[in-house]
DNA sequence: AACTAAGTTTCAAATAATGAAACCAAGTTA
DNA sequence: TAACTTGGTTTCATTATTTGAAACTTAGTT
């Protein structure tokens, strides 16, 4: 019941198509890409852009995702993502280990990178944080699956395109569950040029109390400057970051519950 | 018609509900705040959570703003938001005055924050990003008010609370409405410690060719530090800024309509 | 066993969303 | 200048969705 729940949803998912171009768009190349008619979709962008969901460029007559959801963004990526709470850790173990380190969550079928270190240069990190990924062949997205339960398992392999970007890519729910089943057992998986030739990662699972998976960690190299037994060997020191963040998570509780001032 | 346009307009107030209290909430304490019968909250924070626009917790039975809030916001930060195309402009002013530099934006009756730089420490941004503030008593928001025309400015007038933060802070439509004339006048403004004792700036707006408001670049510095008249000496050295990223706002083309691949 | 608080479900009535079609405004083109 | 576009906006009867009081379910109290 995840897509189209009512009004709601099929306002989030006109929002959604918006962000999608990754540019500015007009209505006309909306209506073009969307299965409402011409009406529907009008009063939506009206509505978003009242809300400010969207902002419209009077000048141009184009349609981008508002600033609304910059402020919002703000409060869920302190509240709900792990970023905040992981920060330490992740400095730590870029620092420790020398590669880039990616800190991801999932949402729905994607994967969402909340948080990226790369030890070499602090690069700017809005601009990374909200990227998303394809679950099915990236280090983290597999990892995140691994430990997912069955039925919600179910549900995202479904979703998967499948797509092959390199000749290592899963291109089946067969050889993916495969996989999955053996990251299950030893606790974290690999990124085998699965996505982009030549970048690999390991990945391990960040898990509450109750097994529920909270998110990943990865550490993504390259193979000209290591291979998957040089990355196997960091696993116990992304353990102890990845254990270290699953408790603080379940730790941390918010300021006693104050009434409203 | 700003608010409660339509059932999409409500959800969003919840959610917006949600992401004020600052933490995850129990659905309890929403409905003890929200205007909506318990039935109607319940659907719509079901609803949200089924888009992953809130994250439930299951352990704790709270809910907070959810992750698919990051991955649009990434796509309107840069979209939208005058951040990536003010950048190396911002990075530049700040590192000639060596103070910090905002840059903002209007939501509404608000302000929100699209950037930060510290000359000093270079923060980690997505900290700030999304943060917002009161227009009437803020230098960047009093400077964007200013430059509105007429209707839109009556509208964001009426929105604001005229909470005194400080003895300087305006507590009327009138004497902020007589600021605004001067700041029209003389092409920049000045926060006078009017929401934090200590703190000033300096702040001029930025403006499009057909003069629409796009935004607000800001000096900040503290009394100890100086006075307003050595912020009002950044003026020129602000307004090539403000120039200039007007100027690339304007030329900002987007990678050649191409056809949806 | 009788309460209470928090969360969830029902269902008829009220309301809001829907979308085909008409309309408007600027450009073409002939 | 008149007949076509193309992109955007409005109307309005029909249809589907939302609404919310109330009943119900857990899971904790007392």
């Amino acid at each position: 019941m995840a897509s189209g729940d009512g009004t709601v949803g099929k306002a989030l998912e006109v929002l959604d198509q918006v962000a999608s171009f990754g540019r500015p768009v007009r209505f006309s190349e909306l209506i073009d890409a969307s299965p409402f008619p011409k009406a529907t979709l009008y009063r939506f962008v009206q509505t978003l852009t009242s809300q400010s969901m969207l902002a419209y460029d009077p000048d141009r007559g184009t349609y981008a995702p508002g600033v609304r959801l910059v402020r919002l963004a703000h409060a869920a990526w302190q509240q709900a993502s792990l970023a905040p709470i992981a920060r330490a850790q992740v400095d730590q173990l870029s620092a420790d280990v020398g590669e880039t380190v990616h800190l991801a969550q999932l949402d729905h079928a994607q994967v969402i990178y909340v948080d990226k270190r790369n030890a070499a240069d602090p690069v700017q990190m809005y601009s990374q944080a909200g990227k998303v990924g394809p679950a099915y062949c990236t280090g983290v997205g597999k990892t995140m699956m691994a430990f997912l339960p069955e039925e919600e398992l179910a549900d995202v392999l479904g979703q998967q395109s499948y797509h092959r970007f390199t000749d290592t890519t899963h291109t089946s729910v067969e050889s993916l569950r495969a996989e999955l089943d053996d990251i299950r057992a030893n606790g974290y998986g690999f990124d085998r040029e699965e996505h982009e030739p030549g970048i690999i990662c390991v990945s391990l699972p960040i898990l509450s109390e109750t097994n529920r998976v909270l998110g990943a960690l990865s550490v993504t190299s390259t193979t000209t400057r290591t291979n998957l037994a040089g990355l196997e060997s960091l696993v116990p020191r992304i353990k102890i970051a990845a254990t270290a963040i699953a408790k603080e998570a379940s730790s941390w509780q918010f300021p006693a519950t104050v009434a409203n001032s």
